[in-house]
DNA sequence: CTTAGTTCTAGTCAATCTGACTATAACTAT
DNA sequence: ATAGTTATAGTCAGATTGACTAGAACTAAG
């Protein structure tokens, strides 16, 4: 599951969208569906992910975290499947990337038709999740680019978690943060003051089966 | 893998222990290990895991969530495994019903030898996360019984986060949130003023692949 | 019966954090 | 030159937190 922001058609803020992918065969022919794909015995579990985002998508995330194991019986009418689900931040210009086509689209997050098995259950979950994760950690500057404003990661933090925040009371917080690093750059070409442009200077988190040193 | 609180030998002090068996085949023949077993196709994760420490230690706990699917290559040395591994707190009652033997013992959670497979770095991930959770949530009353004082989930927490807490201060945090209601009872018995009893009004938390309604 | 010892419980106080708000700075568009 | 807009700094009251003091309620020792 990608989460990428995206202005919304209405207001033109930002916005989550996920790309889904249509089924082409039995079962839910037809309907739309996280993408996804079979472990093969010589990955990881985050490579499998990896490896299944970028033959469905074109994707290739930076930010790739587990998300839960999905393992009820009747996921699937016919057979049983367990699904390990990962889920990505990415930026806008990575998103950009994604090869779209008939069977590959962007849609709102919170906007989702029926979708195939119980995608939307784990899609809601995730949402549930990044919301959480948003109020603590750092995880915002994940859905955005290198330089970013002060006013950009509000609006991200708006869109996920879907209320207003008071401009100076979010800027005091962030400025708070040690992980957010002013840089000596200003964000031009706006039809008004231009505003300072940060950076994040903080990891990407890593998953605990695959760190690279114990 | 099971936590359970345990007054420790040195201290008296309750600490957190976990049961291991031995194994008694290859590979890691004679190492302790986590509790676990096969997943069949007619059983959900959740209630795989709960017949898998039933069979294996004779517990059936309450309280029980997914920690997290591990899945790297060489977490065995001959195939290829991957554990989707859960984690349950359970109170002294129910701890005490384990079948203990030569092959199933009690160890404490922070000292413990090398251990087959990877399951040092599995028990490492999930005292993280325990800290974590107890910092927020309200999990800790999972791992005492019906009614206690507050005292006791005092000293479950600084069993976890491993350091003293300010009773009053402690005391004043607990009363202000609601999950945890005074009773009319006493603990009779001390060798000092009885303390009150509190008991957990809260749900257990349950999987997001288990819920029974959406 | 009195006193010491222990823990339980209630409260104070300063420091910090939070949410609501005001004011000024710095740019663009007219 | 001026209005409009956003960026940024600061104020203030209320809530929260950590360190601390003190009395209440019991047991054990003498």
């Amino acid at each position: 599951m990608i989460f990428a922001l995206r202005p919304s058609e209405s207001s033109g803020r930002p916005a989550l969208w996920i790309p889904l992918v249509r089924r082409i065969r039995e079962p839910f022919k037809g309907l739309w569906a996280l993408p996804g794909g079979p472990l093969t015995p010589a990955e990881s579990l985050q490579d499998a992910a990896s490896r299944n985002l970028r033959d469905t998508t074109g994707l290739d995330p930076r930010y790739l975290e587990q998300l839960y194991a999905f393992g009820g019986l009747h996921r699937s009418p016919a057979q049983r499947i367990v699904s390990i689900v990962y889920w990505a931040l990415v930026q806008p210009t990575e998103a950009a990337l994604a090869d779209e086509s008939e069977n590959v689209r962007w849609f709102r997050a919170d906007r989702l038709g029926e979708l195939a098995f119980d995608h939307n259950a784990i899609i809601d979950y995730a949402l549930g999740r990044l919301r959480n994760k948003m109020a603590y950690g750092s995880i915002a500057y994940h859905l955005l680019g290198e330089y970013f404003t002060l006013a950009q990661i509000r609006e991200v933090y708006e869109a996920v978690l879907d209320r207003e925040l008071d401009p100076a009371n979010f800027r005091r917080q962030i400025k708070a943060t040690p992980e957010i690093a002013e840089t000596g750059e200003y964000l031009q070409g706006g039809k008004h003051r231009p505003p300072r442009l940060y950076r994040y200077t903080g990891r990407p988190g890593l998953d605990p089966d695959n760190r690279s040193t114990p």
